[in-house]
RNA sequence: GGCGCUAUCGUCUAGGGGUCCAGGACGGGUGGUUCUCAGCCAUCAAACCGGGGUUCGAAUCCCCGUAGCGCUACCA
């Protein structure tokens, strides 16, 4: 019985992206929904590239996502360090046993060379490989070059015979290459430092990974690890490659796509449930009908085998929907939270106002709201005083005749209204509009540009009561002001 | 250039030889509900890349082409 044990091992060279998100998002979901272990391994190998700040956002935003993992930083397990910085003895161990076996041996050609080798091959229309000189190197002249002081890269030995590599992958069945478009590639650098695929087969070796779930960019590198693996005498784990995840022009998503870090669609509003069943959505489906779920739920249900293979473009319209529909589902209490929780990370401290007037809030956002960051926009006649006025509806407003009057007999009523509740306001302005002979909307409309400085905005009586009378008082009536000194419906005196 | 992967509505996808004149969802159009918007309900438009095969029968299998993407480093 081989149990399943799978990892997401990113580079610290950045933000966790959504396309590694996904990558862990998927890894998890396999591991969960298999009883396996979900490890996480820090890839710097790369000292150049990789920083600290990096591991912890990485960190941050699988925590934030709630993929947990089982192995790994802070969590510690049986087969770390799971830094592949702290590993360096291990894998100068393996590459000693390879090239004891003859299947490893010093290269000392420098970088200068073999970039000037590259282009000559180029420049013959030929395919840019090592052209392994130092593979037939004696061991005289090995030595002799080591006593001038030049460090060696350590490179692979292909087999001599080309052979066919292949794997059957989990989401694009059989994939096989011939081993002769391959070349020497080098395990460890000249500073002794492994190169990726190397430290990748040594750590998956290591840490008994059955399951290799990773982008398709990794493709071609399958076949190195697939040989490194035979020339460990060790059998290869599993392999799934998900494709890539595409911006809208169809391009590999990136930067100039805009936001593509976990934590930068935090900012703009996104929930992790939003986001992690959109994550999901992009390249796996259930059944083509169900779109909403869980993480809990997602981890019961998910399957590699229904992994897609063709590359998914990230549509931010179809994030924002699925991200609605967690924040609907989200209970009261929570999604007060949440909203207060953003609000306050861009200034606006309303906790102040009392947990019933929050949730009110809350509530008169209603559905109005796809991402927190809606809040914003929808609530901006409570967040700021005044709110700013849109041109267009004040110009409508101004075409209105008799608006004025109608504003100043709503803010006498509202001035009146003895008890403070969506009821008396609704029931107040209804009557006043009867009084007056109009129809509800003719006070309405009016009082919501006035209120709120828009035409679109919550339901006007909630918008009364969470502004509060005063507030209410004023607005209508320096909008009744104003009105009448620039409405040219205005009478002139 | 070489190698590889992919190819169903604008987008995410269901579909694994007949039950598909291809289903769902996002987005879009229209109508209804309503104080506006949102939501909700109803409804419409919208796709099997092209060409050959295989088969009684192909969206489904094979081949070729085309297109997109990936890799082609002492980056991961």
């Amino acid at each position: 019985m081989t149990s399943v044990r799978v990892r997401f091992a990113p580079s610290p060279t950045g933000f966790l992206h959504v396309g590694g998100a996904r990558t862990a998002l998927y890894n998890y979901l396999f591991a969960r929904s298999r009883g396996g272990t979900f490890v996480l391994r820090i890839e710097d190998t790369d000292a150049e590239r990789s920083t600290e700040a990096s591991v912890q956002a990485i960190l941050n935003g699988l925590r934030w996502l709630g993929l947990s993992w089982d192995e790994g930083p802070g969590v510690g397990g049986e087969h770390g360090p799971y830094f592949q910085a702290q590993r360096h003895t291990r894998y100068a161990r393996v590459a000693e046993q390879l090239s004891a076996q003859g299947r490893a041996y010093p290269c000392f050609c420098t970088p200068e060379e073999l970039e000037a080798r590259r282009e000559q091959q180029l420049a013959r229309g030929e395919d840019p490989r090592y052209d392994r000189r130092c593979r037939t190197l004696s061991p005289a002249e090995r030595a002799a070059r080591a006593a001038l002081g030049l460090r060696p890269a350590l490179r692979f030995a292909l087999p001599e015979e080309s052979q066919e590599v292949a794997w059957d992958d989990v989401v694009r069945g059989r994939v096989a290459f011939r081993s002769d478009v391959l070349d020497d590639f080098v395990l460890l650098r000249a500073d002794g430092l492994p190169t990726y695929n190397f430290a990748c087969v040594v750590d998956d070796l290591e840490m008994r990974i059955s399951h290799v779930i990773r982008g398709d960019d990794h493709i071609s590198n399958t076949p190195r690890q697939i040989l490194l693996y035979e020339a460990m005498a060790a059998s290869p784990p599993v392999f799934a490659h998900a494709s890539m995840i595409l911006g809208p022009d169809g391009k590999r998503l990136s930067k100039r796509h805009g936001a593509t870090s976990v934590e930068a669609f935090g900012d703009q509003g996104i929930i992790p449930e939003g986001m992690v069943n959109f994550l999901a959505l992009l390249g796996w489906a259930l059944d083509g009908q169900t779109e909403i779920f869980t993480l809990a739920e997602l981890e019961k249900v998910f399957a590699l085998e229904r992994v897609n293979p063709n590359p998914a473009v990230f549509d931010t319209q179809k994030l924002a929907w699925v991200n609605a529909q967690h924040l609907k589902r989200l209970d009261e209490a929570d999604r007060v939270a949440r909203v207060m929780a953003f609000l306050s990370t861009r200034g606006h401290r309303l906790a102040e106002r009392g947990p019933d007037w929050c949730t009110a809030f809350v509530r008169a956002l209603g559905d109005r709201i796809r991402t927190l960051a809606d809040a914003l926009e929808v609530g901006a006649f409570v967040l700021e005083d005044p709110p700013p006025m849109e041109s267009e509806a004040w110009a409508e407003l101004l075409g209105r005749a008799g608006a004025a009057e109608r504003l100043q007999a709503l803010a006498v009523r509202v001035r009146e209204t003895r008890e403070w509740s969506l009821e008396a306001l609704e029931a107040g302005t209804r009557s006043l509009a009867n009084e007056l002979g109009v129809k509800p909307g003719e006070v309405i409309a009016p009082a919501r540009v006035a209120l709120t400085g828009r035409k679109a905005a919550p339901g006007i009586f909630e918008v009364m009561w969470l502004l509060g009378r005063d507030t209410v008082v004023a607005r209508l009536e320096a909008a009744a002001v104003r009105w009448r000194a620039e409405s040219p419906l205005a009478a002139r005196v």
